[in-house]
DNA sequence: TAAAAATACTCCATAGGTATTTTAT
DNA sequence: ATAAAATACCTATGGAGTATTTTTA
């Protein structure tokens, strides 16, 4: 009986798709359906009910997955435990990000992290929020980077810093002079505004109606990106996270008006599967990702 | 990573040699040379101490045996749950026992559990009682059957029953006709006894000593068969366990009598390692070991 | 010197690949 | 019709055997 035949049973039973098996296993769907025919064998039991499309766990299945887990548990452990007595922090890493936070907050902690644990392979996903929990969920990553962190029974939230929201606008815009900008200023302003699913329209959204604010979204985008590009030839202002527009400040490409509102903010965390064994790296990662790393604004 | 690799790392390290891991997984002593060096090659560390000939595990060596009987005993419960829904008591039970009990007590024992549970293969091996303590410890076998049981840390004592002990003589002999015996009747008589080292022995001098009687010791031997030869040609009478003369009795080649001391008797027990999972078809056979099976005096 | 362990080499079982068919929506 | 899973078939890896050498008490 082969390990990796239980870590293939266990990401089969959580993805629910032997062709997502396989990936996670690097190995092709034929193996996946092989390795879990031989399972079958093994215990003299079906395992998985194919019978209609939709995947079930049969009874014992449900035992295999069980007993599984415990053992690719133990086993995790067993291998991290002689990492940690030869004093190596390795292996791989798995992150799937949002774009904001993973093209700007995240270079920076990635480079500190290789530098301090150079054996550590950092694989990074860019993803779209909700696939970010989907691939949590789903253990094709190990943590997820999210803004506005929603609950959810199975998994972890890890807050980790508070990014302030900030106006940005053409640097001839008149708003550019501004020191503190009041919401009450953007009334009917031109705004470029994200995408209305992503979690940081919806928050601003929110503060605009309590504010009785009403601004014109005369563009939307579904990144910041391309939001930045459009405020730069002034055809209205946004208001973006801070991390973001740094290096476009730098440049003087861009103006940053802070926010009068305090609130003005959105929460970041990492999120990963509860109980889920996190591997030494992974930890250290975590444990860099909650500490700021100071850049200059 | 084969679970079998660490079982076979287990057995190595409980039985200390390479030749008997072997012996227990069913393999040649090769293998479990190869299968050492594959593992240490996986670790990336030495595991096994060699360069002096006794067998020491080296610091990784004890993380990975702890971890690995960790995961050993995790999958054994996976696959006594499987068969526990399938509600199948089945698998190899593996008995050391000494040869009083082995020869005489077991064999209805044996075959009420066959009868009962088809599907399980008793293995049973007659030994000495310091080897049955030594191949319990080693792991060689899941339990031992012993007389006389003495404390062990590292061993669970079950206690089965108490095996009356009689004394036996030639019929004609003339303490044939006595109904119930006096240690004193047997002050100077010609005995024929068990080895120093029995158990059995040792007990016997003890009562006798208490009670102030000195018997001639003619003949010692090293199992119940012998002695009884002995007491057939009536070379002596002999004090035995009264479940190994039963058949004796019925065939009048012997003549049993009861003892007065209401304390004449060894205590049997069932030893097996502590903290050691017992498989459900192990279960079952300690549960009936404990049941008396009537046999007709 | 004798026992136990390591090594050289060989063989075969099987895990896993490619290509294809089957199944279900 | 399409996507996912099962299957047929083939290959390569490596697990385990035999025979032998090396090691150590």
């Amino acid at each position: 009986m082969q390990i990796e035949s239980l870590k293939v049973f266990c990401d089969l039973t959580e993805t629910q798709s032997f062709t997502k098996a396989a990936k996670l296993n690097g190995v092709t769907q034929s193996a996946v359906s092989q390795t879990l025919s031989a399972l079958e064998r093994q215990f003299k039991s079906l395992l998985v009910e194919r019978s209609k499309k939709n995947f079930r766990l049969t009874a014992d299945g449900e035992v295999v997955y069980e007993y599984a887990r415990k053992v690719l548990q133990t086993y995790a452990s067993l291998n991290d435990k002689i990492l940690e007595i030869k004093d190596i922090i390795s292996g791989n890493i798995r992150v799937a990000t949002i774009y904001s936070i993973g093209l700007h907050m995240l270079p920076p902690y990635i480079k500190t992290f290789l530098k301090e644990f150079p054996t550590v392979n950092v694989h990074v996903e860019y993803r779209r929020h909700n696939q970010v929990y989907e691939d949590v969920q789903g253990n094709v990553v190990d943590l997820g980077l999210i803004a506005y962190p929603v609950r959810d029974p199975r998994l972890e939230i890890v807050q980790i810093r508070k990014d302030p929201l900030v106006l940005i606008c053409h640097p001839q815009n008149p708003l550019a002079k501004t020191k503190l900008l009041k919401y009450k200023a953007l009334d009917g302003a031109k705004f470029i505004s994200f995408d209305p699913d992503i979690p940081t329209r919806r928050a601003l959204d929110k503060a605009f109606k309590q504010h009785g604010v009403v601004v014109d979204h005369v563009m939307e985008f579904d990144n910041v990106e391309t939001v930045k590009r459009a405020v730069e030839i002034d055809s209205g202002v946004a208001i973006v996270p801070l991390d973001t527009i740094r290096q476009d400040v730098i440049n003087k490409t861009l103006v940053a008006v802070k926010l009068e509102d305090p609130e003005a903010y959105r929460s970041l965390a990492i999120i990963h599967k509860k109980n889920k064994v996190l591997s030494p790296a992974t930890k250290q990662f975590m444990a860099l990702l909650k500490k700021p790393i100071e850049t200059p604004v």
